[in-house]
DNA sequence: TATTATATTAGTAATGGTTATCAATAAGAG
DNA sequence: CTCTTATTGATAACCATTACTAATATAATA
């Protein structure tokens, strides 16, 4: 069953996998394995919370995540890494939100908090060569 | 200059356009705009901070935003439609997390909080023909 | 004003991530 | 074993966005 071996492959990855990512470990192990059946399976673990999706990229296509505990994600908008923000009692209090939003008709099911900005190791690059920007 | 027409657009749609929303009210006033400048445009007004960019809308396309003010959205899976959520003490407690962020070396230039759900009118649509999920 | 340099634009082709389709195969139920 | 249902592979289609290019507008300078 190839959706255990995509559920694998995202837990078994250290990081924040891509489609192309996911898809390169899967058919290192299965190779007849089609991109299509990937994006299926994907999908739908992550409607089923075995996984999560880290969606605004800054278009770069989506991210999956094996930890499924809420917590924030910080992309870099120029090489497009993924890293983990953890900060239990804001994501508390966005839980918190998340909720009351009941109260006024909108059921949340999921939600997703992001930082865009530059990380370390590009901001090293940049002051190297000088081609900082904003 | 087709860029402050497409300013106005944004600044006088009640709600959050989608490229094609703005595209149909600038082409309304100035036919001959092309839609590769709609586009130009609003990525150009974005870097700006003139308005305000809503990217993870479970896939469907980039949204806009004329208010500048940080605050959250919520968007339906069902029909697409996207809510301003406000919550000072929310992003205040956001902002605060961004700039800490600086201190591990990660520069955030913006973020972005989305709530993901089924707004009151599409759960009142499930509710009438039973076709209620998840 | 004429001239040169710079920016913006229209139109359209290309890109690329994602979905849709559909026949083939596998898994389960009886 | 037979029928039904679910999953899969392969590939075409989709569609938002970007890239490209020639044309046009704007600014700068002489």
């Amino acid at each position: 069953m190839q959706k255990e071996l995509t559920l694998d492959a995202v837990n078994g990855f250290h990081g924040h996998p891509s489609v192309d990512d996911v898809y390169a470990i899967v058919s290192s192990r299965y190779s007849a394995i089609s991109k299509a059946t990937v994006y299926r399976n994907l999908a739908s673990l992550c409607e089923e919370g075995l996984i999560g999706r880290i969606s605004g990229c800054d278009g770069r296509g989506v991210r999956y995540d094996c930890n499924t505990e809420p917590h924030a994600h910080a992309v870099c908008m120029r090489c497009g890494s993924v890293f983990d923000v953890a900060d239990r009692s804001l994501m508390r209090d966005i839980e918190e939100k998340a909720g009351s939003m009941e109260e006024i008709g909108f059921s949340v099911i999921s939600h997703e908090l992001i930082f865009e900005g530059i990380c370390s190791g590009c901001r090293e690059k940049e002051k190297e060569n000088g081609t900082e920007r904003i």
